[in-house]
DNA sequence: TAAATAATAGTAATTATTACTAATAAGGAG
DNA sequence: CTCCTTATTAGTAATAATTACTATTATTTA
């Protein structure tokens, strides 16, 4: 049976308050000094258990990122430095129906936008007026 | 300057005559019995280069995955094996619009169906059926 | 053909993630 | 409340994907 874990809902309340989609090891970090005992594996094992859950939702990419916000939504992430930020685009059911086809069975989609985050995009402008 | 490599020529035909996205791993694969000599490094920096050139596209993943396809289109991916397939879905340029805010400059979008393949889905099928 | 240097092969190193095991701590039974 | 069962953890080792490094090879230009 699944038991209550003190480091599960810290692990929990990180993911919720932060605003960066944390990966795992973001996770760790920003517990550490609070829980100096925590493990990385720890963090691992309960990100993906909730996960599976449902009680969070993982974004795949070179590193997973993980999310509190169930409700299905869009995302971008900045291909300079890797952040990743929501998008309040709407779910649009009608394109689970247009991929239905060659018998696969689609449950679901992830839309992620390309794009340069805000810090990144003036570093790059200074970077220019530098030159 | 860029110079000419066989290597390269015949990493990208892997990928071309491919229909399974495949990873680096698999691309090497592929091309070890005539090439005994090649090395998983320059797989992956040709790859890379040639993604970055726009000649190749790469797909995030927890594992890399390359597509000789360059016009945008969806794909879908089994939750499962982890296999991706090509979707027909034409790109919508008005998505791109809707995602514009927040200071980011959107560059574009990455549709991607989540689902399980005809395989994995006749595989299951049969386990249920032999309880 | 020869010199200059991009690209490679082979290997080592790094990073993200998972596996393993003894110790800890939920939480239900008595 | 105390004890027992076992889920969960900390700490560490192992694995997988990817990148870095370096001597050697191969492409290109003079």
């Amino acid at each position: 049976m699944q038991r209550f874990s003190q480091q599960r809902e810290r692990i929990y309340e990180a993911v919720r308050t932060s605003m960066e989609h944390p990966t795992a090891q973001m996770v760790y970090d920003a517990l550490r000094p609070e829980m100096p005992r925590l493990s990385l594996g720890t963090v691992y094992r309960n990100l993906h258990q909730m996960a599976q859950e449902g009680r969070l939702r993982e974004l795949e990419g070179s590193v997973a990122r993980f999310d509190a916000v169930l409700p299905p939504h869009a995302h971008i992430r900045c291909v300079r430095c890797g952040q990743v930020a929501d998008l309040a685009l709407p779910y649009d059911p009608a394109l689970d129906r247009e991929a239905v086809g060659g018998g696969w069975a689609v449950t679901g989609y992830e839309l992620v936008f390309n794009g340069v985050c805000p810090t990144c995009g003036a570093e790059q402008l200074s970077e220019n007026q530098r030159v």
